[in-house]
DNA sequence: CTATGTGCAAAGTGTTTGCAAATTT
DNA sequence: AAATTTGCAAACACTTTGCACATAG
């Protein structure tokens, strides 16, 4: 299937872009529909799976939600339990991962999501 | 709210102490049922969010769908992306990571969860 | 021109909930 | 006896889809 250049989905890669805060469909819909009013939510879900096929986007597993994220380089996650949000955090300095055992074992491994969770910064500093 | 022991949340915990397969709530109903033909799906959700709060089982969010696994230590997983089956690792040997970084920003943690995924040794061998 | 994409509304999927009857303590 | 739990069915929240029209290439 040959893709074409629409302006929903540049809008909605657009929008993703600016953010980091890891949005839902419904928040990039809102989002959307302050440029194109008439735009539909089916629209917004159809070409969130586009640019995820195409590699742009990747797609986060939270609760029955899904959330993506323009960021597609490895890394991982930080939730706060207080306030929901999620945070990026680089793999560099945190994790080291050793995945030798696994491949002994005939495990190939492709990926590693890490999700951290407790409480975040702002939240402990009590600003929230 | 002081709990009961009712006879179905007591078949729905041994039948999910009883395999390592996280399953999904609809996989333990059907189990359940062979037990006590007339539950319902709906007891079946109550029970295993009961019996998460008590600590007995955790949840795990595979897609739109959630799994359950009786085991609560503290492990990670491997979901495999040809047979879609999911193993336990033991965190031993696997993964050392270091939250200092995190800590020094203001991040307290409090949970982990790692998730690899690629082909299992099963499917690598070519048995599936 | 024609295949791909859109808006709309309806359908689908997994999960939760209100209620009256049943059960545990 | 009193409070919790159950089965049932309806309601829910999020996501997907069929269709006729619009649009990019």
């Amino acid at each position: 299937m040959q893709r074409r250049n629409t302006y929903q989905r540049t809008v909605i890669y657009e929008i993703l872009r600016g953010t980091d805060s890891h949005p839902t469909a419904d928040w990039i819909y809102e989002k959307v529909k302050q440029v194109i009013p008439n735009i539909s939510l089916g629209t917004v879900y159809r070409n969130l799976r586009v640019l995820k096929e195409e590699g742009l986007i990747i797609e986060l597993n939270d609760g029955k939600q899904s959330r993506f994220d323009a960021r597609t380089d490895n890394h991982y996650h930080f939730k706060c339990t207080n306030c929901e949000r999620i945070y990026d955090i680089d793999k560099e300095n945190v994790v080291d991962v050793d995945v030798s055992a696994l491949k002994q074992s005939g495990f190939s491994v492709e990926k590693i999501d890490i999700t951290f969770s407790g409480i975040c910064n702002i939240c402990n500093v009590g600003e929230n």
